[in-house]
DNA sequence: TTTCAACACGAAAACGTTTTCGGACCGGTA
DNA sequence: TACCGGTCCGAAAACGTTTTCGTGTTGAAA
């Protein structure tokens, strides 16, 4: 077990300081051609590479970026990692990851953990139980702090940062007036509850595209679902005593749900009923049939969002002038919707 | 915005020396009591906190353990994370994650950038490129340089280290053990070029089970796919000139793929086919009909290889004593191998 | 009064870098 | 000879901690 190289040492093995060889390998032209040539020599032979610690102390910089997410076994933020860690990497940063799970202490927890010098900045996709507290404390005070935050999907109005989101109004809206547009009129939604900023917008969206077109909102085909592991029950039910002629979910998982719901009702999708869903996830993608949902281009999300805070970090871009992404959404059409005549199986 | 507090200037600001304020937080008998008292009363009123970078140089510890993943967008990676996050933040260690994307040369960067000081040790599921060209020097550099590597999932024999897997091979036998156990006797595997070792290990266990039953192997119902994004295609293919009663995925994939190139040739699962996956995920819960499964208990794998990394860093644990920690897998019964009458639709 | 603990605190080194500054040496010019 | 300007290198400070060691003050014992 060879400990690591250190300039010390190689300054001690080839008897001269430990400046000299600091400069020499950073090619100062104050050293001598012949004595850079020696350092070099002996530094690339060891195989020397400066203490990331010792830099971070020094420069006051970590080239870390500090990930907060709410859950991470959710092909969504799954996606949004990679398309992050694709451009932190290619710029020399790594990505410290935290899982909130959905919890207001661990948030907090996490960001003070990480904000005592482990990281430069942060991006994060608050809890769902921030977002019911509404308190945004931890990250007011990073901000302050002067680390840069970026939020991504699940943001907060309260606090001024960048932010990184898709139009979910409008991703719903769409795919709700892709509903329409086959010729729908009763169309369900299964949504969640309000104080989820995504679900309420998608909720909106959907309320938007009927009164757009005219259709009068039916109060009783909307459910708000609280709890993810009784959604099962609850769509079953919820579709059990009612006709539609489409459904709208608002996650793969719902959209799922709702499928098996209406098959045990006796009904086929699409031939019976439609069924659109949101986010784009190896479910939607694998399922029987494939399901028709808007796409929120995870990876482009947290690329955009490692952008926007590298170059706040490297102070590229104007202080005090926030700006909000917005990532297209597209609605990807599967035979969840494809209105054709029942195939003979 | 406020810089981050630090010893010298509170110090300054209590007209002590730094020294004394560091003992003081850390109660040491040697100051005072109130002396003692005032720094902690300042030290919590500024909400004083250690920066961990200083600490990590001082102590060359970072309590940060580096996460080398091929991919995250996979439903047992992201429960792997979940286990490790989970053990390592209740002890206090933090989580560096870099993506290999199953690339060698990426991983061998992402080792090399959090071997210089950023981590203290590392949790690794080896990359595919990497399985293929066997060459683990990176792996080999990192030990002899004195850190500790646990191997997870996709481990390497070559390399002497603490790794966390499941018995692959008795996983598949359970699997397939209960599809003819349920009567079946031509049974397709469909799974992965041999170079993925977990895939090899569960073809083996495929091919134990049927020798144990006194059933011919019969190489025709073997398909192994190299590349998941045409996998659809060559399973459709596969299916569709053989007849089988029941088939054995290697993972929710292709286990879905073949469902879905079963029912395409008017087939029913699991009436007419039996179909069995491995890796209990989103999918397989979800799927119609849902998938049954070997569950590979991801979060207790990623659980139980921070567990044994931290107590290797500890040292709690003999040196030069290296374990193998085998996971068990147990066999989730669902629709798709249920055996019964066609229900009535 | 002297001596000696005990007590309370500060100075300094160390972790591994980078960078500023100063200095030694050498050649050339006045 | 005296001075000056390069060239090449080393000492030291700094980043924020912890820890070892030293030191000054006090009070009590001799």
């Amino acid at each position: 077990m060879k400990p690591k190289l250190t300039l010390k040492q190689i300054a001690f093995e080839l008897d001269v300081s430990v400046s000299t060889v600091s400069k020499a390998l950073r090619d100062s032209p104050e050293i001598g051609e012949d004595t850079r040539q020696k350092v070099k020599a002996f530094a690339k032979l060891y195989n020397y590479k400066p203490n990331n610690i010792a830099l971070s102390l020094k420069n006051r910089k970590t080239r870390t970026i500090g990930l907060v997410l709410p859950e991470i076994v959710h092909d969504f933020f799954a996606t949004v990692i990679s398309g992050i860690e694709e451009v932190a990497n290619k710029k020399g940063y790594n990505v410290i990851i935290c899982l909130s799970n959905n919890s207001f202490d661990r948030e907090v927890m996490n960001m003070e953990m990480l904000a005592n010098g482990s990281t430069d900045g942060f991006i994060l996709s608050v809890a769902k139980e921030t977002q019911q507290k509404r308190d945004y404390h931890h990250l007011q005070e990073v901000i302050n702090q002067g680390m840069p935050v970026v939020l991504v999907d699940r943001v907060v109005d309260e606090i001024i940062c960048d932010k990184v989101i898709i139009d979910d109004a409008e991703g719903a809206a769409k795919a709700v007036q892709h509903l329409i547009d086959s010729g729908c009129r009763s169309i369900a939604i299964i949504t969640t509850v309000d104080y989820v900023s995504v679900g309420k917008l998608r909720t909106n969206g959907y309320l938007n595209a009927l009164r757009k077109n005219n259709i009068t909102v039916n109060e009783d085909l909307i459910l708000k679902i609280e709890d993810i592991d009784q959604s099962q029950e609850q769509i079953d039910e919820f579709l059990k005593s009612r006709n539609v002629d489409a459904v709208f979910a608002v996650n793969e998982q719902f959209a799922a749900s709702a499928v098996k719901a209406l098959v045990s009702k006796g009904l086929t999708v699409p031939e019976d009923v439609l069924v659109i869903s949101f986010s784009d996830g190896e479910l939607s993608r694998r399922f029987m049939p494939s399901l028709s949902t808007v796409n929120q281009h995870g990876a482009e999300m947290g690329a955009r969002a490692a952008q926007l805070l590298i170059e706040r970090l490297e102070r590229v871009v104007d202080e005090e002038r926030y700006q909000t992404a917005i990532i297209n959404t597209s609605l990807i059409e599967r035979e969840s919707t494809l209105k054709t005549k029942k195939p003979v199986v």
